[in-house]
This record gives structure tokens, sequence and C-alpha cells, in this order.
DNA sequence: GGTTTTGGTGTTGATTTAACACAATTACAG
DNA sequence: CTGTAATTGTGTTAAATCAACACCAAAACC
């Protein structure tokens, strides 16, 4: 075990951190019908009750590292999740994002220069739950999956943050094939609809969003059905990568 | 006037520069044709020529301000222009895009850290050009509109960071009506249709074009005519923004 | 054997799209 | 004054896409 005040701030002996530059990263799941994302519980062995208990995995960057790089290092140190396609999507930088009361005790902790103004960039990603298996370490004390809709108060503005990251992943799924990035490799056109449903929102006609999926041509159907379930088996697909490529190349638009 | 090295670097005599962390902005603007953006040449008083002449306007924020109110200041510092409406598209932050040797000497000219590894938050706008009239100050020499196709050589990564802007003002011009942004406030529907035509590279069926977005409902015919050209008279037409919100407030979705 | 749950399927009418050609107006050149 | 060059403005048709809609099938569980 390590205390708040000597823990490793990276893997890296040579690294630096650069006290005004952080990565926050929302990670998106699905599962059990439910879009979920991924929060640490921070360590609070040195700090009252008063401080938010709960964030998105983020720290500072370090000064030699890309930040792409930096989001992917904080997001495994955090949780362990690793090698992960992070997208950025958008820079936060209040003033005062990190200067509220119940932000400044964990800060003074953890930080070598705690008051100072910090910038970051936020990124989102979309992972099959059953991939990964999130185990804290760092200053994270737990890291699991929450329910979009049961999301508690985060630390700094990282509540914004994910409501930004929120719209984002909306308006992607509306221009890109990202829906089956949440699910396991093989996949029934049913739980494909209810992430669509999930994500924007709405309902969707089940004979028309088949259609209109299926002709798009990059889900390849498999000879193969689910198993245990209570009900008639459906067929499973999976994403054809190859076949979507290629219909890129010829300038293929995507739009749900 | 003033020297590199003693210039203000804002206006607020309170202010305090964050060395690691700067905005850039990309305007666009359309004329005659062309689609454009504003270029600094920035001043060479104590610099040799091996320095790059032109950039971006873009600088170091204050620690005080706000991202979005940091590229207003520094667009207005650099060119004049006030009270554009910049939106934020992409953070760069590659550890080395300030250490090329053609760069070094000008920062050391000019910033107090020169040699600090600085985080990039790049903004874009779209404006007209006639109702502007940029005017270079600070570190700026010249302020003028570059047409895309003749763009040089510019410092740092600002090549790379307008190439980005263009892909997302692309995306964006198929989602949101914003084309005339870049035109007077009275337009002719063969204007917007150059727009269109340039931005997405494309060219686009003049009938379809027009029933296409007129049928949209936001553009307000008015009776007023082109004058001076060699060649039929355009009508003229006007966005008209309160039917635009009417249509938003009804989930209407813009896809062009 | 009945109940519950989800999978799977097709048609129709309305809307949207892409493709396509020609006459009218203006400035300018000769 | 006449012709030319440039751009405006307009409508139809066939094809594709979209929205709306209902019922039987298969599996687990009781």
């Amino acid at each position: 075990m390590y205390t708040l005040l000597d823990m490793p701030t990276t893997g890296n002996l040579s690294s630096q951190l650069n006290p005004h530059v952080s990565v926050d990263c929302v990670i998106f799941g699905f599962d059990e019908g439910d879009l979920k994302v991924l929060l640490i519980e921070r360590d609070l062995d040195t700090i009252d009750h008063r401080t938010l208990r709960y964030s998105l995995p983020g720290n500072l960057v370090d000064d030699n590292e890309d930040l792409d790089t930096s989001a992917g290092r904080v997001l495994k140190e955090l949780t362990n999740l690793d090698n992960i396609f992070l997208e950025q999507f958008y820079a936060f930088g209040d003033p005062l994002r990190v200067k509220n009361s119940a932000d400044a005790q964990w800060l003074n902790a953890i930080r070598d220069v705690p008051t100072a103004r910090v910038i970051t960039i936020a990124y989102y990603s979309l992972v099959k739950i059953g991939d990964y298996q999130p185990a804290p370490s760092s200053f994270a004390r737990k890291a699991f999956w929450c329910p979009i809709n049961e999301v508690p108060a985060l630390a700094f503005d990282h509540n914004k943050i994910l409501d930004q990251a929120l719209i984002s992943l909306k308006t992607k799924l509306r221009i890109q094939p990202i829906g089956f990035e949440l699910l396991p490799d093989k996949f029934s056109l049913g739980q494909l609809q209810k992430v669509y449903e999930t994500i924007l929102g709405t309902s969707l006609d089940k004979r028309n969003f088949r259609r209109k999926i299926l002709n798009k041509g990059f889900l390849k159907p498999l000879q193969e059905k689910q198993k245990g379930v209570p009900h008639k088996r459906a067929r499973l697909f999976e994403f054809d990568k190859d076949a979507y490529d290629k219909l890129k190349s010829e300038q293929f638009y995507f739009e749900f």
C-alpha cells in the first residue's frame, strides 16, 4: 500500500507532471439494458467527509506525453483498463473549475501545486463491459460501472463533463456506426436496437430498424444463436469491419 | 511602438499568462468564390529569416480567464476582430509541437518561459468578410485573409490545426445551417450554393439545391435584387433566425 | 399446457432524392 | 445596335427511402 502523499504518479521515472493540464476519461459501457459510465471512488484516508468521493478517472498529464497517451495512461493507472481507443471531445477551462471547497482538501493531499488552475482535456470511449475488468489503483479505491441515471455528485466539474460526453456520444451515434462497440463481439439485433434507443432516448420501430441497419451492409449474420433465454433465440451478428472500411473508402456516409 | 520584449501581453494589468496553455483561432471567411482564413504575419524585428513568418492568431491564456474568453481576447489583440462567436473544436498537445528550430527564436523573443511545453485549445469561427476590418497589433505586423488553397507554411503545428478546422467545418455544415454566416446579410442562392460547394468540395445541382434549402423554411426571400452584375439579377434572401429557432425548438434536425 | 417474453417478418402510401434542359436578363465588347 | 458571355430561375419523372402498422414462432418457466 501507499499513502496519498507518496503514491506513484506515473509509471515512468523520468516523468514530470504538468500542474496546469489534466485529462479526464468518460468510458461508456452497456449492460442489462442500461448505459453505464466508469467511475472511481477516490481514496479518502486522510480526508473528511465533505470531500466528494466519486469522480471520473483523470489526472495531470506528463510533460513528455501526448494528450492521447496521457489519457490512456491515466485510465490504466486508475482502473486498469488498457488499450482503449479514446476520443478527445472537449477541453474544459473554467478558471474556477477545481476551486470548490469540497475539492480543495483532496487536491492538497495529492497535488504538488494544489491551487494551480487546471485545464482538462476530456476523452470518451465505448467499451464492451464484459471485455474489461476494472481494478482500482493509484488514488482510486474502487472503480465501478455506474448507470447513467444514477450518477452521484462528482468532483470538480465532472458532472458537466459527463453531460457533454453524452451529447457527443449521441451526435456520433447518428453519424457513425458505433453502437456495436458497446456490445459483445456477437450480438443480436434486439440488443443493438436497445443501444440506439437508450442513447438516442427514443423508441424505434423494430422492423424499420432491422431493415435500415442490415441494408447498410456491415453486419454479418452468423449461424450462431442466443442460448439460455426464456424466449425465441435471436440470431447473432457481428460487425464486419472489412465491409465497413470498404464502404467508407467509397465515400459512403453512414447516417442512422 | 513597442519592442518584442516589452510588448503588452494583455490589456489587463492583473493578468498572468499561463505558460503551458494557449488558444489559437481559425477564422473562416468567404470572398470572391474563395474560402479564406485569417492569418497574421508576426513581427520579425529581432528575428532572422529562418523563422516562420505566418501563423494563426493565437497566444497564451491568462490564468484568470475562461478559455472562450481567452480566444476572444487573443483574437482581438492580434487582429482587432471583436465579438466573434468562437467555437472550440480540438486541443493539440504534442509535446514537441512548439519545439521546431524555426519557432525557437521567436519564442525566445516573446515568451517568459520559451521552452515550456504548450498545449493549445483551437477555436474556429465563420464571419462575413465585409463586416470586419482586420487590423494587426501586439506581435502581429499584418493580419490578412488568405485563400485556403494558398496558405503558406505556418508556425508550430498551425497547418495541422487548420486542416482539422476544415474537417470540423465540413461536418458542421452538413448538420447545421451555417453557410450564410460567411455571406453578407443579404445574399443570393447562387452565393449560398457556392459556399456549400466550396466547403464540401462537390458540385451540386442548382434546382435540387434551391428546392432543398428553401424547403427548410428559414430563408426569407426579399424584394431586393442584386445590382451591377453583367447578367440577370438574382433575388436576395436573408436568414430568418426566428424561423430557425422555432424549428429547432420543435426538434427539427437540419441536415443538408 | 398455459403464460410470458422476445424474435422475426412484409406491404403500402407518403416523402425525398437524383437526374435532367432551356428560356430570361444583364453588362460588355465590337 | 447587336451579339456574346455569364448567371438566374424554373418542373417533371422515376427511383429510393421512410413511417406506420400486426401477427405468429420459439423458448423458458410455472
